[in-house]
DNA sequence: AGCACGCCGACT
DNA sequence: GTCGGCGTGCTC
């Protein structure tokens, strides 16, 4: 039998050999399966393999079986994997995360088990420990090594690692284990990670900031369940007071986790939690190796992973003693996202922490409007940093009027801009101009025709990538070269670029400041997360003079030469009519500005606008947010609209557009119960995107008082009508978009 | 999800 | 006559 490493003797088992037990698999059944306990017996939680038709699969122990299926055709379960059994509290955190998703469990379990190699073996590999028997003779190199050893005390190291400690070859190390002064042995290649120091001293703490920290860590102490809203804005050192709270739970034992919205910004969270607490937390993201992967996975089950940095997927990892998670900028939207299953990371960590006991601390300096009522009313705590640098939290903020700029069509730097930038670099200080337009220019009409090239797979207009020389459709990542000839009338050299995107913006930017050095920053100009972070740097560093970027550069990064900004267009978020567009644009703007002035340098925004007097522009630019939240929060109340009321989108999907159509009036004909609890049904409309990737997409919307049980009634009311099989049906609870 | 079964078109 | 298209249904 081999060898286990996390489960321990099987004498006991809760369900003896030959038991009906409940498995769940990843296999999209529906249910869960009965099968017989193996030889040794198992238990709930425990990871095992069993066989479904001619395979085998991937499984965890739900329980009793429930007994409604024929015993003689029964199957065995064919083994327990090697890995610590999955907890209570996350097969429970799995359960009502699927209800409250209304994901099959199936889909939600798949989450849980991302862990390559979870069947293997235990992985090995041979270590080197000091050994009981002399060599013949004692070299130079060979007393080097057994010195090393000597220094390590009881410590093993692999080949390399003594290799390279003693500066010597490896044969000298097998001459030595051959004589027995060093003994070889088998280790577990999944080493625990090393531990971390919350008691090595942090940062000097202002008096608000120690004050925030010392109420974060009495919430600790008490052990239980509660989510914390800590609001403050860049430079107010929030990630220092919520690593206090980190060194709480870790001087607890127990175990912490943060969220980061970005990959790009792990990196130098990565180097900060290392100042704090002498070592680096284990990472988790789509940018880990598969080693490292399931050494993470397996150690955070095991307890060898005391906090762990990463993506919103790290929720579902099996924490043996989760008791902080931190999401940090809660309100990012890349929180809320469709990766099989949609599930809002913010919501999820609230799920799981109050199931496992645990503290959430929600950061932000402009949090979502969710969280914001959250905690006017309390079910949240709050805790508000002010700035580092004296009363102002952002830099003065102006708008200037377009209308009265009187740049011609293909020209989107003011006059009034331009001189700000111009004085500001001639102080050797940075400028940022802010769109968030990726690309050369958003649209490619025929003059002749009037024609707008679009994707062929989407309904979206293809956006010109000059860099690339090449339109690219920003739905599905689709590029083809850029025509000569209008696709629709055939008309040559007819073809003209209109509006503005990052690149066209440099090109402006150039002609404007010959002189000045000039840098973009936008998603799509790098291959890798790394060359992104060294180009940051670089121009963090003073390597640029003007700074042209999309969104990516409101995330997090400092750059501390930076005192302007400029917006060039602050309308571009608050078209259409969702609801959220008045928040998003709140939040971007107010980010945006915080990228300008620091400590001894006071910065300055100017927003460039075509309405001045919308709300929206006037509360970005009159700086109090307060006032911006009661009234968004009071609109939403009027419109009956999340968090005062409750949303759910149904997205369907296929190639076949008549399909998608009447199915869609076949859900709305047969709203029975919804109308029973007194929900609202809109659609079916064609979705916002009506057609991606070749699927054309039609969409349906639930609107509910806040006390209807939301799920229960969609999921009898999707239950009625049998789907097509190429049709695919998404759930969408709580929807970014009110549309 | 896979994989079988099964029922209709174009080939040797 | 057979090979093979993918629609429908089952897996404890």
């Amino acid at each position: 039998m081999q060898s286990r490493v996390y489960l321990c003797a099987m004498n006991d088992a809760e369900f003896p050999e030959g038991a009906r037990v409940g498995v769940l698999t990843t296999q999209p059944l529906g249910k869960v399966l009965d099968y017989l306990a193996p030889p040794g017996g198992c238990g709930t939680g425990d990871f095992v393999e069993v066989p479904l038709g001619p395979r085998r699969v991937q499984g965890v122990v739900w329980g009793p079986g429930a007994g409604d299926f024929d015993a003689a055709r029964l199957r065995h379960v064919s083994r327990v994997l090697d890995a610590a059994p999955m907890r209570d509290e996350l097969r429970q955190f799995l359960q009502r995360a699927a209800d409250y998703t209304l994901t099959p469990l199936p889909q939600m379990l798949r989450l849980a088990l991302r862990a390559p190699g979870l069947g293997d073996p235990p992985a090995l590999r041979r270590v080197y420990r000091l050994g009981e028997g002399t060599p013949a003779r004692l070299t130079d190199a060979r007393s080097r090594v057994l010195a090393v050893m000597e220094e390590f005390g009881g410590l093993a190291f692999t080949l390399s690692e003594l290799a390279e400690a003693a500066g010597v070859t490896p044969p000298v190390i097998h001459g030595l284990a051959k004589s027995g002064a060093l003994r070889e042995e088998e280790a577990p290649r999944d080493l625990p990670y090393p531990p971390l120091s919350p008691d090595l001293p942090g940062k000097p703490l202002a008096d608000d900031q120690a004050a925030a920290a010392a109420s974060l860590c009495a919430a600790l102490r008490g052990g239980s369940y509660g989510t914390t809203l800590l609001k403050g804005v860049t430079g107010s050192g929030k990630t220092e007071v919520y690593l206090e709270a980190v060194a709480e739970c870790l001087r607890q034992g127990r175990q912490a986790l943060v969220l980061l919205p970005e990959i790009a910004l792990t990196a130098e969270f990565l180097s900060r939690v290392e100042v704090r607490f002498g070592a680096r937390p284990a990472e988790w993201h789509s940018g880990i190796t598969m080693t490292e992967r399931r050494r993470l996975w397996r150690m955070v089950g095991a307890g060898g992973a005391q906090f762990v940095v990463g993506a919103r997927s790290a929720l579902f990892l099996p924490f043996r003693d989760l008791g902080l998670i931190v999401v940090d900028e809660e309100h990012d939207t890349s929180y809320k996202q469709e990766d099989g299953v949609c599930y809002n990371a913010r919501d999820m960590a609230v799920l799981r922490a109050s199931l496992c006991g645990a503290q959430v601390i929600l950061a932000s300096a402009t949090p979502s409007l969710e969280s914001w009522v959250n905690g006017e009313t309390g079910k949240y705590a709050r805790l508000t940093l002010s700035s580092r640098f004296g009363t102002s939290d952002l830099p003065e903020m102006r708008a200037i009027d377009l209308r009265d700029a009187g740049l011609p069509g293909d020209r989107w730097i003011s006059g009034a801009l331009a001189e700000a930038a111009r004085q500001t670099v001639a102080r050797g200080e940075q400028v940022l101009f802010f769109l968030n337009r990726r690309g050369y220019a958003p649209v490619t009409i025929c003059r002749a025709c009037g024609h707008q090239v679009g994707c062929d797979d989407c309904d979206a207009r293809m956006v010109e990538h000059r860099f690339q020389k090449r339109l690219m459709c920003h739905q599905c990542g689709a590029t083809k070269p850029l025509p000569s000839v209008c696709p629709s009338c055939g008309v040559e050299g007819r073809l003209a670029a209109v509006g503005p995107g990052v690149e066209r913006l440099a090109e402006e930017t150039a002609s404007l400041f010959p002189d000045a050095r000039v840098a973009v920053l936008s998603s799509d100009l790098f291959g890798s997360a790394r060359a992104l972070k060294a180009q940051i740097e670089a121009i963090a560093g003073g390597e640029a003079d003007i700074i042209i970027g999309t969104q990516l550069v409101a995330k997090g990064h400092n750059f501390p030469l930076l005192t302007l900004v400029g917006v060039i267009d602050a309308d571009l978020g608050l078209q259409g009519s969702d609801m959220r567009a008045a928040e998003r644009t709140f939040q971007l703007m107010r980010q945006v500005a915080g990228r300008a002035g620091r400590a001894e340098r006071k910065g300055l925004a100017l927003l460039q606008t075509c309405q001045p007097e919308h709300p929206v522009i006037r509360a970005i630019l009159g700086g109090d947010e307060e006032e911006f939240w009661r009234a968004e929060a009071e609109e939403r109340r009027q419109a009956g609209a999340p968090p005062f009321g409750r949303m759910a989108g149904i997205i369907l999907s296929s190639p076949d557009v008549q399909e998608v159509f009447d199915f869609g009036l076949a859900l709305a004909r047969a709203d029975g119960p919804l109308r029973a609890v007194g929900a609202q049904l809109f659609g079916p409309a064609p979705a916002p995107i009506a057609r991606v990737r070749g699927r054309h997409r039609v969409r349906l919307l639930v609107k509910a008082d806040r006390a209807v049980p939301l799920q229960a009634a969609i999921a009898r009311w999707l239950a009625q009508v049998r789907q097509p099989a190429n049709l695919r049906l998404m759930v969408d609870i709580d929807p970014q978009s009110f549309l």
